[in-house]
DNA sequence: GGTTATACGGAGGCACCCTCCGTTTAGCAA
DNA sequence: TTGCTAAACGGAGGGTGCCTCCGTATAACC
């Protein structure tokens, strides 16, 4: 066996780290997400609340914060699906987390625009989030199916696509109204008839 | 008569002002030439050998600047064109007239890099451009089929097509060696048989 | 409670952006 | 030639951002 393994047990992660790396992640996803192609670093410390070297400290480049938020913010997609499809109306359900996913698309765009569009992130970021997205619609809709008030003959696959267009598309300067209100006309034309 | 019109004569515009106007235009080609995207205004000033309140006097936008850089490439090239008519070799004109398209290309990916996929320039530099480029490289083919020395087959657009497919379809760091080679053997091939 | 590995934070050094204004100079007329 | 002055010069200065480094604070463990 590997005799350069790490003999000794290793103490376990601080706190206040775990709770700096998750402040930056929402502050990055924040400052990002305005859109104006000018985030700065030092902007997403501040908004955090942490020093600019805490944020070095947990991402060493500027593609390392960027990647991270995005991960970031697809947990929390997922996560939220597992939460609403615990809720009440699945059709309300399925709208409140289409709506969420406009925070995504907004800090997509925040990097795709920072990053000079470097190809955004690894593919194997994109496989990742697109497969947790997935499975997030699916589990909502499936629910809704299964409840009798949402239709069956839309793969949740093409909802995600619908939804990606309605996102992609708007391209305005104030775009978030306009997406949700569609995302509204979209998740009301998903009820059972 | 426009009663608002100048009623004082103007002086005539300063020797330093256009002289340095010149300079910062060539180093502006230089410094976005490189192609590294890191473009920034002081360098250019530094390499013109002006100071930065003197590069903002006269451009005083980022984009101002790379336009009427760019613009300068072009007439360069046009002006080259015309020079080149009177040598000699038509072949070797051609040859030279091409290779120098180079640097413009460099220039206009520096632009494009740096003002990140601003739909380079106006549409009217577009239009200036092309019309003045074209019309260089008919000159150029023109003399030499009128010396029977090269192909009388190909429409000078198609020659600058080619020329652009050359230096377009390069995007390794150091692609100009290549590119040079390449418009060796176009012009090679434009020789009458 | 004491020790110590970890993490924090921000000062500091550097580069760039852009403005403002005192200084210099080229053009012009006498 | 000389003097006047509009025009142009240049760089200091104030602001921001990048990234590093290291003295200080503190959570984890004993």
């Amino acid at each position: 066996m590997a005799i350069t393994e790490s003999s000794k047990a290793r103490r376990k992660t601080r706190a206040d780290s775990i709770r700096n790396r998750e402040r930056l992640l929402a502050a990055a996803a924040d400052v990002f997400g305005v859109g104006d192609g000018q985030a700065s670093l030092e902007a997403v410390a501040r908004k955090a609340g942490v020093g600019i070297g805490t944020l070095y400290r947990h991402f060493p480049t500027r593609e390392a914060l960027f990647e991270a938020a995005y991960r970031h913010e697809v947990d929390q997609l997922a996560a939220l699906a597992e939460d609403l499809a615990a809720g009440s109306d699945p059709v309300d359900a399925l709208r409140r987390w289409m709506q969420a996913n406009v925070r995504l698309v907004a800090t997509k765009r925040g990097m795709v625009e920072t990053l000079q569009l470097a190809a955004y992130g690894s593919s194997e970021l994109k496989a990742y989030s697109s497969e947790r997205l997935l499975t997030a619609a699916r589990q909502l809709v499936e629910r809704g199916v299964a409840a009798g008030v949402i239709r069956g003959d839309i793969p949740a696959e093409d909802l995600l696509r619908a939804l990606a267009g309605i996102l992609y598309a708007q391209t305005a300067g104030d775009w978030q109204p306009a997406a949700l209100r569609l995302i509204d006309v979209l998740v009301d034309g998903m009820r059972a008839r």
